[in-house]
RNA sequence: GGGCGCUUAGCUCAGUUGGUUAGAGCGCAGCCUUCACACGGCUGAGGUCGAGGGUUCGAGUCCCCCAGCGCCCA
């Protein structure tokens, strides 16, 4: 039964059809079908820090398209949504919005409630008040989430949703984590950690990102000592350029090249640092840089990763000066480890130090070794790249402490065949991870110094003198999971006996954001806990996500999946580009061009705003554009129109759409669809939307602009006669294709327009298969066939040339030309239409030639054809003549 | 410094294994009250394919080099 609305618009179709899709449980993921039948999707948790932004709506969009073209294909989809409420972003949002902070030693508040407004100086909150403030609001925040997606239309299964600090993904963490601790694989160690001290938290290699900082090299001059060899006809001092003066007192040797010839003869003698009257020695190592300053560094524990790693390779003593909060602590000078030749005046030149920040320290110190002379010359002022923290804003500094860490650097190897095993679409992102992988230098430190997190599931015994056994970790059975250690009591202590001799205590660390999210593979399966679902989707089909954080998410997900499975986790990888504005930079929010999607998809209309992300390459940065929306708009427009005209032509009995195509410009845009059929289809395989896009689109217009033109009047024909038959069979059954091709690109105007003369969605009608369903109605016509309008010689391809659409069409194009030309409207009647062409043009042309009488307004008789040079002459009757 | 990507019409981009006269959309200009659509339709103008060199009968496409832009890593 056909229902189409007098006057249709695309307006309001959101509201209905996702209610509708909800109510109906149109993406329900049949969790019976068993493994080869499943398509799985390991999509993103988007952060939950605030809001959503156009990226997003651009790359879930990609991922939304693969969704629903596998679904039609006959897929189980299982496409879940999580979100990333745990972690740094959260708690900083948290502190914000409720002006509090974290403080660990505060005990619970089981009344507090945060002031309307966040006051000025921010109040501190017991750690348990802290989360549950964040548990608060990354709720609020993830039901806006859910109604944005809602509204852009993703196809997910909401019942399969998860938040990656919810019980599920901490059951996972830390089972995986005490797994990966009985096989050795997970591991703590005391040891230089590259260190935030804002956030007082360290942090691992994949989150560091180097800035252009101001500096300036400051010439040190250090006194060598008499007691090397040749010391009488040698220099008496050697001079040093360092951009961190301030770790002088830290400096525990002077490194230089050992090819380097001033040096050379240096190298075992030592040094006395100024001020505090430290020896050190002259070192030799491959890394230091002859061409840097005077080619002799400082080295000190620790100012930077090359710190560590000489103090490593080289068995250097440690003497660290900065604290976690980033100021210099005092240090006993004279004790052990800290020996000077003048340890007074070592204490009362660092007594100028302690307890200032390294800025602060840095500019007392300069001016202490202006006054001492140690400071040759004026500093020079240079910029250099500094290591931060990527969502910090003071360099990070290296500090010694305890740390989680899981053995990757072991597994390189096995990681770089991994990469080399993943589909990458587009192939070159492949390149990106290798070069993480292979540029892999420390293992991944999982510990994070923060509140909102998993936190590692063990204990440790307190002896009896009170001193914490770190290396006798206490651990839950599986079975107890999830824990939290600083409230949940080991087997074998009670509650009473935290923090007491004898007793125990709880590691006070929680998981890095992406130990979690890492799993997500294995929280959406219901890893060791739904071993049925496991096997059916476990490994995935795809992870979508964007080039940003391959070396993140998509690096830990492979490490995590092979530690516990031996396997990828999913088969492919579909790597979105970011989106940019018109002027080619990235959209951030510091720079102000952020775009938020809510007022965008209500102004321009879900599948607009779609279609422009649609039309973006994966792998490709784009162009944030709304005149793209706009076109998608006038797309989605031109569906409603179109079939309302297509369904008007059939009526009741046409929109069965049975039959057969027997007129030549029918079997002609039949072909021609066939071959587009087949060209999206092997678009859409190869993760390729946008051509698939682009090749239905460019069909579509030309349906519309042509083929609807061209038999708009032989489809009102009689129902008994063939030729109008022949019409209405080829209008519906293109309308259906076409639908069913667009759908995953707009899946609201599509669903509208199927539902007028269709049941069930078109979400999940099967995707159009070329030789199963267009073949059909051209091969019962062929046979058919057998008064000169036969198929040309048969070359095995069903969807080949199709000349009679091209005559057609080409003059149509030349008679609206001519129209045009005159300034006359299209009704304006051809007198005279004189087609000059090849032969077989000529017979194309005769085969259509009614269609484009009648959608060129066109006298019969004025028709002549001839052979020769192509041209096509048309002639108008005169304009008074129109009446 | 290393790696990857990009450079085609005013703008955003296609251009498959080399093969007639390099395409689309937007924008622009002109025209058309057309019975699905004025949230429309039709028609048109517009490009020495970043520069240079090479391979080839033939290069936007393959090779070399250079420049610029962007991203990632050091």
């Amino acid at each position: 039964m056909l229902r189409v609305p007098e006057r249709p618009s695309i307006d309001g179709l959101e509201q209905k059809w996702s209610a509708a899709w909800e109510a109906q449980g149109t993406y329900r993921f049949d969790r019976t079908a068993p493994k080869e039948a499943v398509f799985a999707i390991d999509a993103p948790p988007p952060t939950v820090s605030g809001s959503l932004h156009i990226g997003h709506v651009f790359s879930y969009t990609h991922t939304d398209v693969v969704a629903r073209f596998q679904r039609m294909r006959g897929k189980a989809v299982l496409y879940p949504m999580g979100w990333d409420d745990n972690g740094l972003p959260t708690e900083r949002r948290v502190q914000n919005y409720f002006g509090v902070r974290c403080d660990p030693e505060l005990p619970y508040d089981p009344g507090f409630e945060p002031p309307a407004q966040p006051p000025e100086d921010p109040i501190p909150v017991s750690r348990p008040n802290f989360i549950e403030l964040c548990r608060r609001l990354t709720i609020e925040d993830e039901r806006v989430y859910e109604h944005t997606w809602r509204t852009l239309g993703l196809s997910v299964d909401w019942s399969y949703g998860y938040t990656t600090i919810g019980d599920a993904s901490r059951r996972a963490s830390q089972r995986s984590f005490l797994r990966m601790l009985a096989r050795g694989q997970a591991y703590q160690h005391e040891a230089p950690t590259l260190w935030d001290v804002d956030f007082r938290t360290a942090v691992s290699q994949a989150e560091l990102e180097d800035r252009e900082r101001p500096g300036a090299y400051h010439r040190l001059r250090f006194p060598l000592t008499g007691d090397g060899a040749g010391a009488a006809d040698g220099p008496s001092f050697l001079d040093v350029e360092t951009t961190r003066p301030e770790l002088l007192p830290a400096c525990v040797a002077l490194v230089a090249h050992p090819g380097d010839d001033r040096y050379r003869g240096l190298v075992g003698r030592e040094v006395v640092t100024p001020l505090f009257g430290v020896r050190v020695p002259v070192v030799a190592h491959e890394r230091a840089e002859p061409d840097k300053g005077t080619g002799i560094a400082m080295i000190c524990t620790f100012g930077d990763t090359t710190d560590v790693l000489w103090w490593r390779e080289l068995d250097l003593p440690t003497r660290t000066i900065i604290g976690r909060d980033g100021r210099l602590e005092p240090v006993p000078w004279g004790a052990p480890g800290w020996d000077s030749v003048d340890p007074g005046a070592a204490l009362v030149a660092y007594g100028e130090l302690a307890g200032r920040t390294v800025r602060q320290a840095q500019a007392r110190i300069v001016e202490l070794l202006a006054g001492a002379g140690a400071l040759i010359g004026e500093p020079r002022p240079i910029t250099h790249p500094v290591k931060f923290y990527e969502r910090g804003e003071r360099p990070l500094e290296i500090v010694s402490s305890r740390q989680w860490f899981v053995r990757t650097l072991a597994m390189r190897d096995r990681l770089l065949a991994r990469g080399e095993e993943l589909r990458w679409h587009p192939p070159f992102m492949r390149h990106r991870y290798r070069a993480w992988v292979e540029g892999l230098n420390s293992d991944w430190n999982v510990s994070r110094q923060r509140f909102f997190g998993v936190p590692f599931p063990v204990w440790y015994p307190v002896g009896e003198d009170g001193t914490v056994r770190h290396d006798e970790p206490v651990v839950p059975t599986e079975d107890r999971l999830p824990v939290d250690p600083s409230t949940d009591v080991p087997d074998g202590y009670d509650a009473s006996q935290r923090g007491q001799p004898g007793g125990f205590v709880g590691d006070p660390d929680v998981m890095d954001t992406w130990a979690t999210s890492s799993l997500s593979p294995f929280i959406v399966a219901g890893w060791e806990e739904d071993p049925d679902l496991f096997a059916r989707v476990f490994p995935m089909d795809l992870r979508p996500q964007a080039h940003d954080i391959i070396r993140t998410w998509l690096f830990s997900s492979v490490v995590r999946a092979e530690l516990e499975c031996d396997s990828l986790p999913w088969t492919d990888a579909a790597i979105s580009g970011f989106v940019v504005d018109p002027d080619r930079k990235k959209m951030s929010k510091s720079k102000g061009n952020v775009t938020t999607p809510l007022p965008l998809l209500e102004r321009h209309g879900t599948d607009a705003v779609r279609y422009w992300a649609a039309g973006g390459r994966l792998g490709t940065d784009t162009a944030f554009d709304e005149g793209q929306m706009k076109v998608g708009r006038k797309l989605a427009i031109k569906v409603l129109n179109a079939t309302k005209f297509v369904l008007g032509r059939l009526g009741e009995a046409g929109a069965a759409g049975t039959g057969a195509a027997t007129e030549p410009l029918d079997r002609d845009l039949l072909r021609r669809l066939g071959g587009v059929v087949a060209q999206a289809t092997a678009a859409l395989e190869a993760y390729d939307h946008t051509r698939a896009l682009e090749t239905v689109e460019g069909f579509f217009w030309g349906f519309c602009d042509d083929y609807l033109e061209l038999v708009k009047s032989r489809a009102y024909g009689a129902p008994e006669e063939p030729a109008a038959r022949s019409a209405r069979t080829t209008l519906a059954l293109a309308l259906s294709v076409q639908l069913r091709l667009l759908a995953p690109f707009l899946p609201y105007v599509t669903e509208e327009v199927w539902s007028w003369w269709r049941s069930g969605s078109v979400h999940r009608a099967p995707w159009p298969e070329a030789t199963a369903e267009i073949l059909p109605a051209l091969g019962t016509a062929a046979a058919a066939e057998g008064d000169g309008k036969a198929e040309p010689a048969g070359t095995g391809d069903p969807w080949g040339p199709t000349p009679v659409l091209q005559a057609a069409s080409e003059v149509l194009a030349a008679i609206r030309r001519e129209k045009t030309a005159n300034k006359r409207s299209m009704r304006a009647r051809v007198t005279r239409l004189h087609v000059v062409d090849r032969p077989d043009r000529l017979a194309s042309f005769e085969q259509a030639r009614r269609d484009v009488v009648d959608a060129g307004v066109v006298d019969d008789a004025g028709i002549e054809l001839a052979e020769g040079e192509p041209s096509v002459t048309v002639e108008l009757e005169q304009p008074d003549a129109a009446g």
